[in-house]
DNA sequence: GACAGTGTACCAACCAGACGGTATAATATG
DNA sequence: CATATTATACCGTCTGGTTGGTACACTGTC
């Protein structure tokens, strides 16, 4: 495993880049290459077809919200419902993932709908290891889709909610969390 | 406009079918003329470009979500809360419209991210126009934006709840918006 | 009612460039 | 040197779009 070179993720960034600048129907190897600084040949040595470039966007998006979500429930010791507030938050945190997010998941599901499968199956986990004591399971459902909804329609670009109303929403949600 | 047969509506029809069969990524015109049964003459003729044939899925979807909506209000009478509830049901109505959203959507953002506008600025309407008595605007929203939630995640593939759930969900939801 | 003219709806053939992918040569590193 | 990584040049196919043309209904004129 000596990973002497940082092509790997280097390409994975330019991909999410392009995506979000050009529509993930023009997401070509070629402007991905461009945007990456390396020829076409770097780039399928590193992915050897674009699927599976869009593979390990996919699960690379994955694994950064589980790292998130993990590091923001250590934080949050001793407070109620940490779990469900922690992926709440993780959600709806404005930084790299949102656009992270985006692209891969529009790259993935515009390439083949199939490659989005693992995000549904990490969907599932959580529904069933998300536990909020005093609330309903409908409650809790409404909660998880209601910061999912606000996620989506920002990687989808139809959100219409301003900043201040956003906060809003967030923090109504996080008080709802506690039953 | 004496109207002689039209290959509009039909090949509209046959890009959602395109689509949602291989992806937004792989809905070229060959392929959407081929499923309508005529040449790419015939397509072109009909929508001189691709992107105008994207603008016709979008508007088109625009146009059959709130002509449902307005249908399902007219249909209850006197009840409370009749605004948001007819948009929730009409949202996540099981019929023809649930794959158009998916299409037009996914086909519209993949090929130019712009091509979404018109949705946003139809929920923003939304978002004003639906009053309920007794409830705060968080509450409003994240009601809302649940229903969007479980709609997008439906559109986008990767919802994980069951048939029962589901259904558990939408009786809440409408519970909810009665205050 | 014959007939030229007009507009609508469509088609087959084609094109230049873009596409994913291959083959192989060049270079860097251990 | 051996291996890992990157670059160059190319290939066959596909892409959005253009062109020139066909079929036919309709309209006005004589």
């Amino acid at each position: 495993m000596g990973k002497r070179k940082n092509s790997y993720d280097n390409i994975l960034n330019a991909a999410e880049a392009v995506v979000l600048k050009v529509g993930a129907a023009h997401m070509t190897l070629d402007s991905v290459a461009r945007k990456a600084g390396v020829s076409k040949g770097g780039l399928l040595y590193n992915f050897s077809t674009k699927e599976i470039l869009l593979k390990a966007m996919v699960s690379r998006l994955i694994r950064c919200f589980e790292e998130e979500r993990i590091k923001k429930i250590a934080k949050m010791k001793e407070e109620p419902a940490r779990e469900i507030k922690a992926h709440i938050l993780s959600m709806l945190a404005r930084n790299c993932r949102t656009d992270r997010s985006a692209s891969a998941l529009l790259a993935a599901i515009a390439y083949n709908p199939k490659l989005v499968e693992p995000i549904r199956k990490d969907g599932l986990k959580f529904m069933a290891e998300i536990t909020t004591p005093g609330l309903g399971f409908e409650r809790k459902a409404i909660i998880l889709l209601a910061a999912m909804g606000l996620h989506l329609q920002e990687v989808l670009q139809v959100s219409c909610l301003n900043e201040k109303q956003r906060k809003g929403v967030i923090t109504e949600l996080l008080r709802l969390s506690e039953g």
